[in-house]
DNA sequence: GTCTATATCGCGATAGAC
DNA sequence: GTCTATCGCGATATAGAC
């Protein structure tokens, strides 16, 4: 009996979870009420207090869900690439594991999918915003010490430019990562912005050549 | 007396539209009620709707305020570039033309910056949001008359390519004029996102090396 | 753990006096 | 053109029955 009661209880937050990041991503935190979330979830209202307290809680519980493994597959991207080299890793395959974690995760269902396009959305959000605190803390560790591999790949480049080169990439694949549907109406529907595949082969030679352009400026 | 009326409801929308520029920018369309609006603006509550209706009605208001000088300006870019060279412009030259008319307006006050900060926000939303649609069809002619320029300047080159070297620069504009403070977080604050001088001169050899890449691929 | 019922508040919107 | 007053609704949150 207590067993079935804990499934239920697991089963009840995972419905409130999902519901939550799926509304979330696509109208984002003021834009989404408690009552649509548990309409989609089909649970009682009362059960989102029961779980997540206030409504900010369930918010940064639906990122902090999933942002353990999120984090994990960068660092092991990392780690991988670090691994199979001899001596550091060269620009086109760092940007490739700096990416390929986030891309890779667009195609692993919809829950995934709407988990990045809310992290997407989120990453433009102005810093007043309450909820965004704890997420820094998660991911900005990560993308230092991607930088610092960078700059192993590249010595002897201006640390500043250094930054700029990954914000540059860092805003492309957010754009990317919100799928807005600008892809489609610029090329009149002949392109598909969820085809991540197709842009991971043209990301990272693009953005090799920027980061190389750091290094050997062309005059 | 009439000519004070009316300059005086001229600087009463005005008033309106600033603070809900601000707001909005802040926070989001969801974000920001009303009443708040109107706290700022230090004008009655009643005076919204007189003016501009529904809430929906005063953030398109907010955009469109600006929006015609704006895309006047990226257009004013283009035909100036295109009188001053001989044959078709230059990639470099290209970038510079597309993304100066936007950092330049970060200069030049906080009602500019702010309606700079509300369309970078804007630019991640999701389709469904309704009032995307008269911002779009503002935009996405001038976007288009830029790539058909890419294209003359980039001969052979793949064209779903080159839409995808545009959306990768655009997620990168639209990133730093967000301004959320990513970089001087990751920078130990030893960088600053308003300086756009500094970003100008980095980003358009980044870019222009990544466009380049797809002429000549460098292997 | 779940659901009914409700407290309390702030929202967008508007009617009508001035 | 501006302001007072208020309507009707839906929001978050919670107390308490089951």
């Amino acid at each position: 009996m207590s067993t079935v009661r804990k499934r239920d209880a697991a089963a009840t937050r995972e419905k409130i979870l999902d519901a939550a990041e799926a509304l979330f991503a696509e109208r984002g935190y003021h834009g989404v009420s408690i009552r649509e979330i548990v309409a989609l979830a089909g649970v009682d209202l009362a059960l989102v207090h029961y779980y997540f307290g206030p409504k900010d809680a369930l918010f940064r519980e639906v990122i902090e869900r999933r942002a353990g493994e999120h984090v994990a597959d960068h660092l092991a991207a990392l780690e991988t690439l670090r691994a199979e080299s001899d001596g550091p890793p060269g620009v086109a395959e760092l940007i490739r594991a700096f990416c390929v974690p986030m891309f890779e995760k667009m195609g692993r269902g919809p829950r995934w999918r709407n988990y990045m396009h809310l992290l997407a959305h989120r990453a433009l959000a102005r810093q007043s915003e309450v909820f965004l605190a704890p997420y820094e803390k998660t991911f900005e560790p990560m993308t230092r010490q991607f930088i610092a591999a960078f700059r192993e790949a590249l010595p002897g480049v201006d640390e500043n430019a250094l930054f700029h080169a990954v914000y540059f990439m860092h805003g492309a694949i957010v754009y990317a990562l919100a799928e807005t549907g600008a892809i489609e109406r610029l090329s009149d529907g002949r392109m598909d912005s969820s085809d991540f595949g197709t842009l991971l082969d043209r990301f990272v030679p693009f953005f090799a050549a920027g980061f190389l352009e750091l290094a050997q400026p062309s005059r």
